[in-house]
DNA sequence: ATGAATAGTTATACTTTTGTAACCATTACG
DNA sequence: CGTAATGGTTACAAAAGTATAACTATTCAT
C-alpha cells in the first residue's frame, strides 16, 4: 500500500518533469542569455549562499568539468565569483556577485511571466489548491533530492 | 491577494524543476538509451494516442526539425511509427508501436527506481501528502500547459 | 485555376550538454 | 617523508538540443 503511493509519486513526477521543462526551460532560453545549466546553478547558490565546486556538481548531478564550463560563462556574464577557501586551498568556493543575484531575481520574473499568464486561467480554487500543493512538493523533494 | 499565489505557484514550479531535472532526465541519461526528448516525445504520445509531428512539436514547444530527428531516432528504434493521414495527405501521424509502449513503460519503472529510492525515506504521512499534493500539481498543469 | 498557407523534411550551423582522460595543486594518511 | 586521495582545471570528442532557411507536397481560398 506504501508501495502503491510511491509507485504514483514517481509516475506523476514523471509526468510533471516535461511540462515544467517546455514552461520554464524553453522560455529560458528565448528571454534570456542563461542557460538552463547556469540558471541551476545560480538557483543553489541563491539557496546555500556559497557552494564549491563539487558541491554544485553533486546538487545536480553533473560532472565536474561541466560545472566549470558553467561558472567560467556564470563569471563571464558577472553573475558569480570564485573566492579560494583559506581552510583548504584545493577548494574553490562560488558566491553570486550582486548583480547575479539581482539577475537571477529579474529572469525568474521574466519567466514567471509565461507560467502566470496559463496560471491565470484558473479559478481561485484551484490556484489555492496548486499554492498549496507545489509548496508541498517543493519541500518535500528538496529534502530528500537536492544534496548528493 | 490572488496576484501573490501566483507569483509564489511560479516561485515553487521554478524550484521544482531542476530537482525534477537531476532525479528523472540524468537516470535516464545513465540508464537507458532514450533521449529526454525521445522520452517526452513518448510520454505525449502515450497519453494522446496519436499526435501529428506538428503537435507534438507545440506539445513540447520544440522547432519542427527538431521533432523529425526525434521522431527518426524513435523509429530507428522501433518505438513508433509514421502513418499517412487520409484525410490530409499533408499530415504523418505518430503512434507508439507495441514494443515502444513495453518499452516506454520499463524505462520509467527503471527511471522510478532511483526516484523511489529516495521517497523511501519519508514516512507514512509525508507520502500521503506527497502522493495527493504531485497528483494535484499533475492535474492542474495538464489542464494549462499540456497543448499550445 | 492560381496563389497563399500548412505540414513536413532536409540541410546547415551553432550552442549546450555529456563523458573521459590527463594533469596540477593541495591535503590526508601510512 | 612519500604515496594516495581529493578538488579543480584543461583538453578533447561526441551527442543532444536549438534555430533558420530552403524545399516538396498538399490543401485552402478566392
Amino acid at each position: 500500500m506504501t508501495q502503491v503511493n510511491i509507485d504514483l509519486i514517481a509516475e506523476n513526477l514523471i509526468t510533471i518533469h516535461p511540462l515544467l521543462f517546455k514552461s520554464i526551460s524553453r522560455p529560458l532560453r528565448h528571454q534570456s542569455s542563461i542557460t538552463p545549466g547556469g540558471m541551476f546553478v545560480m538557483g543553489y547558490l541563491k539557496h546555500y549562499g556559497t557552494l564549491s565546486m563539487s558541491d554544485i556538481g553533486k546538487c545536480l548531478s553533473m560532472a565536474k568539468p561541466h560545472i566549470t564550463v558553467i561558472v567560467d560563462k556564470l563569471i563571464e556574464e558577472g553573475y558569480v565569483e570564485r573566492q579560494s577557501d583559506p581552510a583548504d586551498r584545493r577548494i574553490v568556493n562560488i558566491l553570486l556577485t550582486e548583480k547575479g543575484l539581482a539577475d537571477f531575481e529579474t529572469i525568474k520574473q521574466v519567466v514567471s511571466e509565461n507560467l502566470k499568464s496559463k496560471l491565470l486561467l484558473l479559478n481561485e480554487d484551484e490556484l489555492e489548491i496548486l499554492s498549496l500543493a507545489t509548496e508541498q512538493v517543493k519541500g518535500i523533494l528538496i529534502s530528500i533530492l537536492s544534496k548528493e
